[in-house]
DNA sequence: CACAGGATCAGCCAAATGGGGGATACCCAT
DNA sequence: ATGGGTATCCCCCATTTGGCTGATCCTGTG
């Protein structure tokens, strides 16, 4: 129990990463073991390393903490993650835990909760961001009888962010080099998966969720 | 020179607050005068605690980062203004460096950089992150024969809200108890100070440049 | 192998959109 | 008071969109 807890950060962005860790190795028993800068440092520097814990920002350029977390999981499986991002919308979340991570914590949590999530990660407890647990618990109740949480396919992506930067559909499909009745097709399942009846509202979606780059 | 730079910092994020501060009061030289949460917390505690610096996130509930340098600079013109972000959209640029801001940073900036900033700015200097210098630049010069940088009215924010929602204008006319042929306008409208030309376009821009609430 | 899911293509049709005109009324500032 | 900006209203019309139904091909996985 009183063990060191060695801890990797993960962040994209230099200020968090480093007052992370200004703020996190000050705790008595902890220590922060290294800073990686995209998923693919994460995932060198965690296999190297060998840290108890992975703090993960999930948005990250390059490799993303989502597959950083996979690859990592693969070839060490005592090492446990916890998210630490700004994103709460359903898509990462469920990749994030689906992914393995032990806690999905939001950037809005207090300097005491994120020190006591790191400790019950460690002592192999699992918790949730209040808002999270709620997603959660809305998601398996309302998603029984429904379908998705699956991600937009590549293609959807693709076209998705066309819309957002006023293509038509007839241009998108010159753009893509496949008929616009095919576009049709893929701008009506990307409606459907998002939930919404027009353009505008799925570019909203999108980048609210964050799952088209802001 | 050798006089303790005393700083307060504002962020509604705890973790960025706490770890900055963390980071900062390790550096000699520097003192963390306070946290604020959002702005009007940031506007009580500089005019309580004078600090020689206020680092500035934007974006916070209730008031924002632009609101509250302006307040507080109407009543000591001697606290500077360091405005720490992830957006760096003109929008706000341009707003930010007209309260009163000495330099602009975005979040993915080096530890060094931040603490060298500090230092210019509570000198007697000014800097910008080098993109917003660019942007700036490109504003300066590209902008001298055209317009724009006035936002959209009041009417046509709230129309391209419903936009973003899925409102179809017919819709939008129902909802604002106005005729669809003047939404059209307004819209139209919309689109040429956005330089769009559809609605997926106009709401990504809007969400991009933070014109809307993200 | 069979089946699911993704990408591709097709036709039909009502509804919405966006651009082109032009118009009135109000307020505020020069 | 003349003008600019905002908000409101109107017509016409080509183009686009979105919903519907249905189909083929390929790939990965049980």
């Amino acid at each position: 129990m009183s063990q060191t807890i060695r801890i990797l950060i993960a962040d994209d962005h230099p200020v968090i990463r480093e007052g992370l860790s200004a703020m996190l190795s000050r705790v008595p028993g902890f220590e922060v073991a290294g800073e990686a800068r995209d998923g693919k440092e994460a995932m060198d520097m965690a296999l190297r390393l060998k840290p108890d814990i992975v703090l993960m920002d999930l948005r990250m350029p390059g490799m993303d903490g989502v597959e950083a977390m996979r690859m990592i999981h693969l070839q060490c499986e005592t090492i446990r993650f916890i998210i630490l991002t700004v994103y709460d919308n359903d898509e990462y979340i469920f990749e994030g835990i689906r992914a393995g991570a032990s806690a999905y914590l939001l950037k809005d949590v207090s300097r005491e909760t994120l020190i006591q999530a790191i400790r019950e990660v460690y002592s192999g407890q699992s918790l949730l961001h209040p808002q999270i647990t709620r997603k959660l618990l809305d998601h398996v109740s309302g998603g029984a009888g429904k379908e998705q949480n699956s991600l937009l396919t590549e293609r959807e992506l693709e076209i998705l962010q066309m819309m957002a930067s006023g293509a038509s559909n007839k241009e998108i499909a010159r753009g893509l080099s496949i008929s616009s009745h095919t576009v049709k097709t893929h701008v009506s399942n990307i409606y459907q998966k998002l939930e919404v009846s027009d353009r505008a509202e799925a570019v909203a979606k999108a980048l609210r969720e964050g799952i088209l780059r802001g």
